[in-house]
DNA sequence: AGCACGCCGACT
DNA sequence: GTCGGCGTGCTC
């Protein structure tokens, strides 16, 4: 007898044994997939662990039920990479599958009905619902399980199948569906019996005299197979003999042409690679040999270059190095959507040896770049992907670049596996003896941290590629502003002055306000109530656009109302201001001038985000406003000035990272003035003009700003002196998730003392009905990290056994941002 | 996580 | 009286 232990994509840590047969055991190899049964009726699909020959005891192993590959499709490395994500994360190696596979990898059953045997039933022996199944089964052959909840209008129609099988007028079976389909491309060749000349020649004499169409097609094939020497596709063919494809079908259908299928990737890179690199500044290649040198000590360096000092470059020739040496390049970023200026550049330098890697992409795309990685294929020699392309299978990995290192969508929360992308692919690199290079105008405090202690190398450009001065900012106190009146609406007169003074001059200026909607808040005057969200415990938020109240957290949304709700009066007032509010103060400010803004609602659709790039660079756009999205990427060469509406609401934000994060928000954001000759105009408008925050952001003095909060982090035992892990529980009673998380926390002060914070509740205390409290574990770095998650893990079996807690949700989140 | 089994309220 | 709610327990 021989078993198999297989891990499936679901929340639970242990592993599944099967048995196999002889020949499968021969046959099967770690990192395989099969189809498994689960549980009563369910075909999985499970990764194979290990072949062995030790009966489980306790109870009887099912057969499999098919294996999926020839080939293993995860390599060992990875799995020892997942394992160490699971442990390091606390999740089950079955989650860190679901993440890291596309999900074409990973099919499910489906319940099919069929009719059965029965054929002659009487229409009195059913239910009105069975007759509605029985009814549209005489119309079509089988039924989606899906299509029959749709037919009843209802969830469970599991009941009303179980009785018509009974009466064996139904039968049901599992079926896998193959996602992963092909993409074939058509060709058209002469059928073999004319490929000579002269029986060629012959068959056109024998075509209609009227066939002129036939002909045209024969002779354009017969020129374009001459010319090329390649297979000639179907469209081309059509287009360049000016013919329609029922002219083709004609040919085919006589058997004088034949058609045929190749397989095609879906990634064509079309333009061409000029593989013409830019010439490096003298500080860049100074930074480019340094970064080689401390390669030679360092796994991991850190490399901090002020926006616009032309970081990419240097990225490219490391990559060039490494392509020539024929290792795999992984180069992670975050948010991809956001960065196609960047992909396009890379792709001009690369070509077709770029592959894109992101969850956005079909299920097709990604199967492809996968397979294309395993095998190490030339056009995916190098992988440009966001947080999840660290799952990919590299084989012969020589660099991993993480740019924009200090972003926090690295960090994934929801769902688990709750890991770090930037952290997890420092363990990547040693696990493949690889090299790493982070990079960042404004480096995390963690990672220049590390980068000063020694444990990375520190590789600093502070100069802006070509010579272009770093901008000048200006802090606009908005309080004297407001008590001298000279704000208009939410203009100071300062702002204006600078935007008057850009549009004059043919420029552009880039207004940042880091809230969507119009206005977050709808408010009653005279009675001071707010609409709230029904689900959540949080204000709706205005859209104008649609006339709406939205919720961000749960979609809910509803009209706006005319008059308030809690006592009738029509004094609805808007609080606080979003784009869409900036957006129309500036209609009417500037109504010569050409305005848009980008934010989440206006880059929803497919091209969104890359039309409003590219009128921006057409310079169609005189001022453009937007939210977060603007700080990154974004190059452009006539932007000489950035507004910031308002600093306050980004440091007010209760978190121990606000500050910091602050900081590299407002520089990255500065960073877009300016990129010319000219010396580019910030100007921050703050309640608050002697925030040191803001301070060091108007003197661009990165050092200071790292030293003060690295000391607050110190006094407040935080990372990264401390770690930190959050566990958050949820439940729809409010006392009982307050008891539990209260349980839970007096079970961890045996051990961890005043290492443990809470119980608390988050800023939004209830989200889609769920009622959300905190605990938050900080582990010196003195604390063995490993005996305190096991500690964590045994008050979390405990807890689990509380019967009163059941319905309690629990996530753990390690290193939680 | 799904998913089935099992015990209580609101409708035909 | 059933339908369907979701609480509880298991999955090799």
């Amino acid at each position: 007898m021989y078993f198999i232990d297989v891990i499936l994509p679901i929340p639970l840590k242990q592993a599944f044994t099967y048995t196999v047969n002889s020949h499968e055991a021969a046959f099967l190899k770690q990192g395989m997939r099969v189809s498994v049964p689960f549980g009563k009726s369910k075909i999985y699909t499970a990764i194979v662990y290990q072949v062995h020959d030790t009966p489980p005891l306790g109870y009887e192993a099912k057969s499999i039920d098919q294996i999926l590959d020839e080939e293993p499709i995860i390599t060992p490395l990875q799995l020892q990479h997942w394992q160490w994500i699971a442990d390091y994360y606390l999740c089950s190696l079955g989650e860190v599958i679901k993440a890291a596979l596309p999900s074409a990898f990973l099919l499910q059953s489906e319940t099919i009905i069929k009719i059965g045997s029965n054929r002659n039933v009487k229409d009195e022996n059913m239910s009105d619902d069975e007759f509605l199944l029985y009814e549209a089964l005489q119309h079509q052959s089988s039924l989606h399980i899906n299509d029959a909840r749709s037919i009843l209008d209802r969830k469970n129609v599991v009941a009303v199948i179980q009785k018509l099988i009974e009466k064996n007028i139904v039968t049901v079976e599992e079926k896998i569906y193959e996602q992963y389909t092909p993409k074939l491309k058509r060709f058209i060749k002469l059928a073999p019996q004319y490929t000579s000349e002269e029986k060629l020649r012959l068959l056109l004499d024998s075509l209609n005299a009227n066939a002129t169409k036939q002909k045209e097609v024969l002779m354009t094939l017969f020129m374009l197979s001459a010319q090329t020497r390649k297979p000639v596709g179907s469209i081309s063919l059509q287009k360049k003999s000016g013919s329609t494809s029922s002219t083709l079908k004609t040919l085919i259908d006589k058997g004088i042409l034949e058609e045929y299928f190749i397989q095609k990737d879906r990634f064509e890179y079309a333009g061409e690679s000029n593989s013409e690199i830019k010439e490096l500044s003298a500080a860049q290649s100074d930074a480019f040999q340094e970064i080689k040198t401390s390669f030679k000590e360092n796994e991991i360096v850190l490399l901090h270059g002020v926006t616009s000092s032309g970081k990419t470059e240097i990225y490219v020739r490391l990559i060039e190095e490494m392509l020539e040496a024929g290792k795999q390049i992984l180069y992670m970023l975050p948010e991809i959507a956001l960065t196609t200026q960047l992909i396009s550049r890379l792709q001009k330098y690369f070509g077709e040896r770029i592959s894109v890697y992101h969850s956005k992409f079909s299920v097709n795309e990604r199967v492809e770049v996968w397979k294309n990685v395993l095998n190490e294929k030339p056009k995916a020699q190098i992988v440009i992907g966001a947080r999840s392309s660290l799952f990919l299978p590299f084989q012969n990995l020589g660099l991993i670049v993480v740019d924009e290192e200090h972003e926090p969508s690295f960090k994934q929360y929801s769902p688990a596996p709750r890991y770090h992308a930037r952290d997890s692919a420092v363990v990547l690199a040693n696990f493949h003896k690889s090299k790493l290079l982070m990079g960042s105008a404004t480096p995390s405090l963690e990672s220049y941290h590390n980068a000063e202690i020694g444990k990375y190398g520190l590789v600093t450009l502070k100069k802006r590629f070509g010579d272009v001065l770093m901008p000048d900012i200006e802090l606009v106190d908005i309080k004297e502003k407001n008590k001298k009146k000279l704000m208009t609406g939410h203009f100071s007169d300062r702002l204006l002055e600078e935007m008057r003074e850009v549009l004059k001059n043919g420029e552009q200026a880039i207004l940042f306000q880091n809230r969507r909607g119009f206005s977050p808040v709808v408010e009653c005057t005279t009675c001071g109530v707010s609409p709230q969200c029904p689900n959540c415990d949080v204000s709706l938020t205005f859209h104008q656009h649609k006339n709406q109240l939205r919720c961000h957290y749960c979609g809910y949304h509803m009209a706006m109302m005319q008059s308030c709700m809690a006592c009738g009066s029509q004094t609805l007032d808007t609080k606080g201001f979003g784009t869409e509010q900036i957006e129309t103060e500036l209609k009417s400010l500037f109504p010569n001038s050409t305005i848009a803004r980008m934010d989440q609602d206006t880059t929803k659709g497919k091209n969104a985000y890359g039309k409003l790039i590219e009128s921006l660079e057409n310079e169609e756009i005189d001022i453009l406003v937007g939210t977060q999205m603007l700080a990154k990427g974004l190059d452009f060469r006539n932007i000489s000035l950035v507004g910031v509406m308002n600093a306050d609401n980004l440091l007010n934000f209760p978190d121990f990272r606000a500050h910091e994060r602050s900081f590299h928000l407002l520089q990255q954001v500065s960073g877009r003035a300016g990129r010319t000759k000219k010396r580019g105009k910030v100007l921050i408008q703050t309640y608050n003009p002697y925030h040191q925050i803001l301070k060091q952001v108007s003197v661009n003095d990165y050092r200071a700003m790292y030293k003060e909060q690295l000391e607050e982090r110190y006094q407040y035992k935080y990372p990264p002196f401390f770690r930190i892990i959050k566990i958050v529980f949820k439940d729809k009673n409010l006392e009982r998730v307050q008891k539990a998380a209260t349980w839970f926390g007096q079970a961890l002060e045996l051990k961890l003392h005043e290492n443990v914070l809470g119980p608390e509740a988050p800023p939004v205390g209830r989200i889609k009905n769920k009622y959300i409290i905190h605990l938050l574990v900080k582990i010196p770095k003195t604390q063995s990290l490993e005996k305190t998650k096991k500690y964590i893990l045994g008050v979390e079996r405990s807890f689990n056994s509380i019967k009163e807690f059941v319905s309690v949700r629990v996530n753990i989140d390690v290193d939680s941002y």
